[in-house]
DNA sequence: GTCTTATTGACAGCATACTGTCAATTTGCG
DNA sequence: CGCAAATTGACAGTATGCTGTCAATAAGAC
């Protein structure tokens, strides 16, 4: 990390890393500050989101979002636990049921998305349209990059 | 997340913040890969980069990464363990010991400082220099208004 | 049709980071 | 000086995501 003999892109980039963990935290937090009244945290929104009017399977959703089926499965469980979500039969699989979200569930993520967009324009409000196009196309190519 | 009324800019920063998410989590592991043969995690030698020459309080880490200071401490006590940090006294404060790299510590760091850079190299080859500040400079902004 | 391979849910275990709390210590106000 | 407030290490508990494994199911090769 210190002073390192890298060309000049790889010591930006090596910076950029850190400021992608840092920001990382940082936005997790304030998703979850964002809607803790409505007893959600960030990940499970998340979730809620990658369904959206769906009805599809746990591996899509964590395809999807880039996590492993494993680490969804759990979240999908506890939101079905809470109503928020439900297993629909699949035609085409006996076990891998179709997960889709529930009226109640449908309803929260209105809230949310609702909540979370005004948020995000008023984070965005002070930036830049192309710095942000830039950044995201930046970070998908890096994405890429990661094997 | 779906189809928002958000500005355009507030549509662009919910899409960043996903991939922030998405390449947070490849970073961690691509990290973890790049040295899991010197038996060190992604979080440790991070730390560990944070320390570098000096001999620093737990909190001062924790600031410098941006995280708390309970989660670095952790990470501190089962590097003393192994061996790699050590404490040293704290004039200034009889608990607060300063934590500093042990002999092996900076040379385990700079096996792994070595590594890094050429894969950071090899990774920001393909990058444009001017992209890769704007996205540094626009994450720090984030930061910033993210109180 | 049968057998091998891949997929899927469930479970266990680990690493990381968070919050909250307590006691010890330091700092700083009066 | 003396006492309230802040800091710090330690501990407990929680959430998230990972890997690895197992048994049930599905898909594909022959």
């Amino acid at each position: 990390m210190a002073k390192s003999s890298n060309s000049k892109a790889g010591d930006l980039f090596t910076k950029l890393v850190l400021e992608v963990f840092r920001v990382n935290g940082k936005l997790l937090a304030a998703g979850d500050r964002l809607t803790a009244d409505l007893g959600l945290t960030s990940a499970r929104w998340q979730v809620m989101g990658a369904i959206d009017d769906d009805a599809i399977p746990v591996v899509c959703i964590a395809d999807k979002m880039g996590l492993k089926r494993q680490s969804v499965q759990r979240v999908i469980n506890v939101l079905a636990d809470e109503g928020l979500v439900e297993f629909r039969d699949n035609p085409r699989h006996k076990r891998a049921k179709l997960v889709q979200l529930t009226r109640v569930g449908r309803q929260k993520l209105e809230q949310i998305s609702q909540i979370q967009s005004e948020w995000a324009d008023s984070i965005a409000q002070a930036l830049d349209v192309g710095q942000l196009s830039n950044a995201i196309e930046l970070l998908q190519q890096i994405q890429t990059r990661l094997q």
